[in-house]
RNA sequence: GUCCACGUAGCUCAGCUGGAUAGAGCAUGCGCCUUCUAAGCGCACGGUCGAGCGUUCGAAUCGCCCCGUGGACACCA
């Protein structure tokens, strides 16, 4: 919420006061803007939302909240009574203006706010398992979440940006056994990989590198020892990959946990007991449960198997554990469509461990297909391997990539059309807020001897007015989309605020040496502009771009 | 079968804590470069918001119930 809004909100809590002697919060009182012109400048329908509890007609209550509104003390030009009962209300332009001197002054901190108010909020995305290349559901959990985490920063959160290592599985092992097999098969040695083995490209590459530094050293040697080998070199190495290409995709993580480390420490063993003594879990066939339907599970869940060996579960458990131990206070994870079901029994074990429902929230990623010329691309054409990030980030670029996956709302499934992010055309809306930002920057570079403005009275113009205060707005929308999580608002926010400068462009010059006045205070509109459009892309991780 | 998500213009999607005449881009058609970047602007065309019922002064938005699509339903991770 801007100034202006917080000022309105005040002012009708006020006046509601003084006309029916009632007190409401501010969150009760909505403000927005009309979509349609004639409408006022911002509105609200707080009249017809009062009508019930003041036992009063809609318009009754407008007029008399108009009645007793303070007109200086949130500029107020105009209130007018439209429609079932909305207010409208009319911004002095001068006033709308001064957001310029604000943006100018906080620059790179424009947009930014405090609801986060220093909380410590963990937000744990992409944990891919180092068993492979990151694909292309990897990359839309990776751009998603660290446009998360750049706006609950931006917002006044003290952020964690976590990657959980799964260093410690069954599929370790299965890549141990992969390596292994194509090791022998550089030996010219027959080893067929495991039936449910990693035939990637990028394991062949590994044992290549092993080959290469070690020679025939592990050569028909089956020890626990080569084993683990194996395992060790694998990991660090899909490690190092992974980093690389998250990095190369701006993606960074302040921690990343290991698995095996929660097992070395005994954090694993120990979540277990804590389960047991809090006296949630029972045995039955060999096995231990957890009685996960106590806290909305819809069956419950094996921690400890007949085996002996844990689930999956009891690691996760531990590590939730952790998290909190460090000190967090709510917990944020990015998953893929496939593991919804584990939600409930995630938040059900945590629930028995005395925490909050909803001092962890899983939000889902669904699922990507690659699209080009209206037909699904399953494999890549240069590896018959499933597309990577690494692939379409050389494909089309990190900053279409990106802002493609941040485009749409995560809970629908997303069809990623290649040859549209290929494109450099106006049909690729990266291109065009980016060449909204390089135009602006064009222009300015041309302002030669126009003075700096001291006033904004004359932008009266339509096209400025409304860009005026869409520029306004750009902290609400930074405030909800973190709120919500949901930076794909910011994506919206960027498209309108490019078309209604491009609109600006192609009705007002700026660099006019015949009225100099003007051309000044346009001047610092642009340079508002150019910095509001910079911190949204930014926002997702785009870069705004100087010339093009 | 049970559970979850989704269904909005020819296409891809916004809008969903209920609000005024449901928005944008693409596609289609027509205009605009001797003027700061035409990767742009302007105009037009385009809708039973999947169907029905309900709650409400008011429903794309909330509830119920169908239909359709996708996903999840392991002593795998």
């Amino acid at each position: 919420m801007n100034d202006i809004e917080k000022g309105l909100k005040e002012t009708i809590i006020k006046a509601l006061l003084k006309a029916y002697e009632i007190e409401i919060s501010e969150d009760k009182v909505v403000i927005e803007i009309p979509k349609t012109k004639g409408q006022g400048d911002y509105s609200t329908n707080v009249a017809m939302q009062l009508a019930k509890v003041l036992h009063d007609k809609p318009s009754n209550i407008a007029s008399n909240i108009i009645k007793e509104m303070d007109y200086e003390a949130c500029s107020l030009e105009k209130c007018e009574i439209a429609g079932p009962g909305f207010i409208n209300f009319t911004i002095a332009n001068s006033t709308l203006a001064s957001i310029i001197d604000v943006v100018l002054k906080e620059d790179t901190k424009y947009g930014s706010n405090t609801i986060g108010n220093g909380i410590k909020i963990n937000v744990e995305y992409v944990s891919a398992n180092p068993t492979g290349d990151l694909h292309l559901g990897h990359a839309r959990g990776a751009a998603w979440g660290d446009s998360v985490t750049r706006l609950l920063k931006a917002s006044g959160y003290d952020v964690c940006r976590e990657f959980y290592v799964n260093d410690a599985g069954n599929q370790i092992n299965k890549l141990a056994y992969s390596l292994e097999a194509r090791y022998a098969n550089i030996f010219n040695i027959k080893k067929e990989l495991p039936e449910d083995g990693y035939h990637g490209e990028d394991v062949k590459l590994i044992a290549e590198e092993i080959a290469k530094e070690y020679k025939d050293k592990f050569i028909n040697d089956d020890s626990e020892e080569t084993l683990r080998f194996f395992r060790t070199y694998g990991i660090a190495k899909e490690l190092e990959k992974l980093k690389k290409d998250l990095r190369h995709f701006r993606v960074d993580f302040d921690v990343w946990t290991s698995e095996q480390t929660l097992h070395d420490s005994g954090a694993v063993v120990k979540a277990l007991e804590t389960l047991k003594d809090l006296g949630v879990t029972y045995e039955l066939d060999g096995a231990i449960w957890f009685k996960s339907t106590k806290y909305g599970d819809d069956k419950d869940r094996v921690l400890k198997k007949s085996d002996g060996s844990y689930t999956y579960l009891v690691p996760d458990i531990a590590y939730h554990i952790n998290k909190f131990e460090r000190g967090f206070s709510k917990l944020v994870n990015f998953w893929g469509a496939d593991h919804h079901g584990y939600i409930p029994r995630m938040k059900a074990a945590l629930q028995a461990l005395g925490k909050e429902k909803d001092d962890l929230e899983v939000d889902i990623i669904q699922m990507v297909r690659l699209v080009d010329e209206g037909k699904e691309v399953k494999m890549s054409k240069r590896t018959g391997n499933a597309v990577t990030v690494r692939e379409l980030c050389d494909e089309v670029g990190v900053d279409a990539a990106r802002y493609f996956f941040v485009q749409r709302a995560v809970d629908t499934h997303f069809d990623f059309d290649l040859g549209l992010a290929r494109k450099q055309s106006n049909d690729n809306p990266v291109y065009y807020a980016q060449y909204a930002h390089a135009r602006i920057c064009s222009v300015l570079k041309q302002t030669g001897e126009i003075p700096e403005a001291t006033s904004y009275e004359l932008l009266n113009d339509e096209k400025e007015i409304v860009l005026l205060k869409y520029i306004n707005e750009f902290s609400s929308v930074v405030k909800d989309a973190a709120i919500t999580r949901a930076p794909h608002k910011v994506c919206n926010y960027i498209q309108k605020l490019a078309a209604l400068f491009h609109s600006f462009y192609g009705n007002c010059k700026v660099n006019d040496k015949e009225h100099l006045e003007l051309s000044s205070q346009r001047i610092a509109l642009l340079k508002a502009t150019k910095i509001t459009l910079r911190n949204a892309l930014d926002l997702i991780g785009v870069e705004a771009i100087e010339k093009m």
